[in-house]
DNA sequence: ACCTGAACACCGTTCAAGT
DNA sequence: ACCTGAACACCGTTCAAGT
């Protein structure tokens, strides 16, 4: 007797992102998340292999929704870089597993296009790679000390922050040695 | 009866920073490292509170090691990016987990030495905090995202690794705008 | 004093049985 | 077809009992 799905992956997804940010990765269990679609957590090994696919598709969706703000925000390196930087605070848990081995190739590369976009604005085609890839390391470095609570040394940590961008766009631009 | 201690807090977390080389955080369970050890489980909870607290020390243990490496190393930043490079490919699992929470602010603050002492040679001392921070933030950031796979999209990453060391000198020597 | 077996709670995962 | 209770393996943690 063929009976009605009584959740989505869709759904799933949110609720174990919902989860994640509220408990942690360590709160995040298929119990949890289960409950919070109102099914028994056998029932989600039907729509995910287990819970490292689960965290795949929570860290994918992670990606593409940050891709979505930058495409937004973003028309140079300092409006992306705010829009980066908002987005890991309001979704640190989150945030904290974009650049671990449970991000997709795919989503990584479509969620680059807008900051591609801006470097190659800036440096010109040919270095637009190498220097969104200095951008989006610093962006990343600075967000994941941030959020580590590595900044509890001394100084603005804004400041630092906006002195690290202008730095950094003054690099991008300066003639090559 | 007052019996010899079996092992001691280095022993343990020599052990633990084993199994996490080799297992993944997920491996690292109080079983496996007392094992190594040759106690048991238990036992550990003499010297550690609990699993997060063996984690932490591990992480102090870890930055600690790196900031020898560092002090070795570094004269320049490009000596010191080269150096971090390094440690970060040798032991990948606990470099991953160094800007976490699990981070102690002393650790960081003895390992950050080098990296300060280097940046107010490139630009002064009144901006030597946030020079170092930009630096770091980018070494991070990179490294994370070429342990986690993020750049299989092309490119040669030694290049790209060049490209955002250089720009970053020239951005931080450049006049100020 | 330190160590351990036994026990408990909790979690991931499987699967036969329900509807 | 989808969902679930029951079961199993495994882990963190506690503690009374051993030496």
């Amino acid at each position: 007797m063929p009976t009605p799905n009584r959740t989505t992956n869709e759904e799933v997804v949110a609720a174990a992102q919902e989860v994640l940010e509220g408990a942690g990765p360590g709160g995040l269990t298929m119990q949890a998340v289960a409950a919070r679609v109102g099914v028994r957590a056998p029932s989600l090994y039907k729509r995910f292999h287990d819970r490292d696919a689960l965290l795949s598709a929570v860290v994918t969706a992670t990606i593409d929704e940050l891709g979505a703000r930058l495409e937004e925000a973003a028309l140079d390196l300092r409006g992306l870089a705010h829009a980066y930087r908002a987005f890991a605070h309001e979704r640190p848990e989150a945030f904290r597993l974009v650049f671990t081995p449970y991000a997709e190739e795919g989503a990584l590369r479509r969620s680059s296009a807008p900051v591609l976009r801006a470097a190659a604005e800036l440096v010109g085609e040919e270095d637009a790679l190498p220097a969104a890839r200095l951008f989006t390391a610093w962006a990343t470095g600075f967000l994941q000390m941030e959020l580590a609570g590595a900044f509890r040394l001394g100084g603005s940590v804004d400041e630092a922050f906006d002195y690290g961008l202008e730095r950094l766009r003054a690099g991008l631009t300066a003639p090559r040695g």
